[in-house]
DNA sequence: CTTGACTCTGTAGTATGGTACGGACCGTAG
DNA sequence: CTACGGTCCGTACCATACTACAGAGTCAAG
């Protein structure tokens, strides 16, 4: 059909895409007025013509967003890569902000990664005192769970 | 105060529970009509008492929607703590799945990650070809990057 | 035994992130 | 040139996950 020459012509229509990233046309402009994609070109007819990147920008975006991120966290990600106006040390430093918030992400799914393995591995499903999966999440920073701090948490 | 007594007695109100957890009241109880957490015993009043493990699993639903996950999925995961009705295989399967979620989930972090800790490292905001960021969640499973299966997505 | 904070139920409203029209226009295959 | 699908804009609606009342009852300190 016509799908090659788009392709190779750098430039596509909102439904092509949509088709290669995997979201909807809707989508698509509703994450325009929103501000995460930047309006693109426009034909002679008012047809929007995107440049082949969009597709890995939204891409970004639905991936982006199954770890947990807004679209207002996604948003601050993306323009991270051009500066969005800011100074170089505040780029560095929400960058940094947001490695820390990642590390935390990787610990925790790590922890419930294990234990799901111990329970794929053990079977031990139910006859624990205790639950591995509840307790993949607990965090020794505000659960005083042998004693730390100050006993009332207020 | 009381809050001693109440800690030490494994019997809280929902408003002590909820100061514990870092979630508020209506979100217990909303927990509750969604079947995340099971309804606790009453007293006389119709006061809910709530075993100090509750704590532990409303912490453990904020981190697991932080996460990414659902209220939906996030009770599936709880449920794999007791079998919730299911046979053994299923619980197992169910796990296996799930923790190639995960895994998913790790590798992806660990390139955003890794691309936030580039710009970081060598300050190279703005001055690349292709952004590290937004190629961290590429995926060369759906995008043939250099040419892979079928040149046509669909 | 009053007072003020807490809890109860039920219902309504909010924020986020889309999704689905309707009615008109565009574009290309036949 | 006509059909038919894609696209336009605006607005309305939806699901998820809370959040905020209202109005009544409860608890415990003073």
């Amino acid at each position: 059909m016509f799908a090659d020459m788009e392709t190779t012509m750098n430039s596509m229509t909102i439904g092509r895409v949509a088709k290669l990233a995997e979201v909807g046309v809707e989508t698509i402009r509703f994450y325009e007025r929103e501000g995460l994609i930047e309006e693109p070109p426009r034909r002679a007819s008012g047809y929007r013509q995107y440049p082949t990147d969009t597709v890995n920008r939204l891409r970004f975006i639905r991936r982006a967003k199954e770890l947990g991120f807004t679209l207002k966290e996604i948003k601050e990600l993306m323009s991270l890569r051009d500066g969005g106006g800011r100074r170089r040390g505040e780029v560095r430093k929400i960058a940094e902000v947001r490695m820390r918030d990642i590390d935390q992400k990787l610990a925790r799914l790590q922890a419930m990664r294990s234990a799901l393995h111990g329970l794929v591995e053990s079977c031990a499903c139910g006859r624990r005192p205790t639950c591995p999966i509840l307790e993949a999440l607990n965090d020794p920073e505000d659960e005083p769970a042998t004693r730390r701090r100050s006993p009332d948490g207020s």
